[in-house]
DNA sequence: CGTCGGCTTGATTGTGCTCAACCCGGGTGG
DNA sequence: CCACCCGGGTTGAGCACAATCAAGCCGACG
């Protein structure tokens, strides 16, 4: 079902960008050298679709670099994202024949594959495997629980900010800099994508985002390049607690 | 955290109502012995904290009976409910030292319950137990998505068609009769909390659930009793694929 | 009998959707 | 080289659906 992808040279798992943070983070040298010998790489353009819901699954994998989007759509048209797999995040489902969701590519996107039932039985011999995946898999379900406050509960505004602060967050904490002050990032999605993900249509992503900037919150170097001059002021319009929680 | 909750007596693991759909479902009778030892029960009264978001997490665990929600408070008091426990759920994170939702008693609620160092040693050396919790997992994060779809792009007609969809089939499934003809069932939720799960107002919910009514897609008896005349036409109103999806 | 909580119903408002025009930048072809 | 087009994005006007504010109903319970 995939329109021909490129394949990849094999290159060493020592020297993976997302050694540490994958489903093989755990793993001793040993167990690596047996995912060494199963792994494929595969790259696609942004915009391919990687599966197609009720698709036959021969494959899970890791996203090692760029951004795919899993979402849901209606008859009528109306879509949904329902998670956005950003590197080192896991793709596929052991134990699943089908696709649950649609996966397609939000920028160029590389991933490192495993042939399904192998891995299923990887699974059932590694304990650092099964391990680090169910930890992931909780990981994963948190946020998604946390997303349906989002979608449920809060303002076009609240919606835009919150997904900002989410990149914005996750760009500091790959250069390891302050939470605070000067942030600057690239939208990885477009309006349109942006609005599936957040429960709006793109006018209203694009108003909000506008707006934001009016309100100096954010400033804008072209359409997909996002500064923000003070994070915390960002912050504030989540919606979320802003002091961390517990009062107490 | 809790308010005195009472402590049953011990009983079999054999004769529990859940042992073939919770996190013990394929554990052999040596296994279960180990399991046996450790389990606790604990019930508590509809509308009970079971646990706060950010408490010590001490106990991990699975609904034997009744329901309990899973939800998120914003700081303004907009809440929305992430999840809905029934019974053979589990409930808490190995791995995890705090929780990160509040869970509340939906009706009087029976957990079966383990103290979460010793059933984190179970995960590790048990693999019977660790496949089914991630299985159960994965389950609950496809679950988690769906609802994302609910919550970002249905109608309020919709959505409540939907709840009531996903009520009823449990239902059927139960009592394993056809998924066609009449259904009878009981909410296990007030009003608020329906609105609190769909991301709506109760005053919405109240009109949809009397659109409904008018509709002749359900009937009512009292405010808790549901009876759906003809299930089809109640999927015709959810959003949802009715012709089970793959059409080629 | 009065009260209280859960629920229903009504009137009005407002946020975000719909429909529609327009802008902007990049690529193509005459 | 310019004209054109096309896709992605912005902006505007009007509308609709669900939220808000408010009153009243119903059954349980003291």
């Amino acid at each position: 079902m995939n329109t021909a992808p490129k394949t990849l040279a094999h290159s060493d798992c020592g020297d993976c960008p997302i050694r540490y943070r994958a489903v093989c983070s755990r793993c001793e040298p040993d167990e690596l050298a047996v995912l060494d010998q199963l792994k494929t790489y595969k790259t696609y353009e942004a915009g391919q679709m990687i599966c197609w819901a009720g698709d036959q699954l021969q494959f899970v994998g890791s996203v090692v670099d760029g951004v795919a989007a899993l979402s849901q759509t209606m008859e009528d048209g109306r879509r949904q994202m329902v998670g956005l797999l950003l590197p080192s995040d896991f793709v596929g489902r052991p134990g699943r024949e089908t696709a649950p969701f649609d996966v397609i590519a939000a920028t160029d996107v590389t991933l490192c594959l495993f042939r399904k039932a192998p891995f299923e039985e990887l699974i059932n011999s590694t304990p650092s495997i099964a391990t680090r995946l169910l930890e992931m898999t909780l990981d994963e379900l948190d946020a998604a629980r946390e997303w349906m406050l989002l979608l449920g509960r809060k303002t076009a505004r609240e919606k835009i900010a919150s997904f900002l602060a989410i990149l914005a967050r996750r760009e500091t904490a790959l250069s390891a800099g302050q939470t605070m002050g000067k942030v600057e990032f690239t939208l990885p999605l477009s309006r349109e994508a942006m609005a599936d993900y957040l429960g709006l249509t793109l006018e209203t992503v694009s108003r909000q985002v506008s707006a934001l900037k009016r309100a100096g919150l954010i400033e804008l170097q072209g359409k997909r390049k996002i500064t923000i001059p003070d994070f915390a002021s960002l912050l504030n319009e989540t919606g979320d607690d802003t002091d961390g929680g517990m009062p107490a």
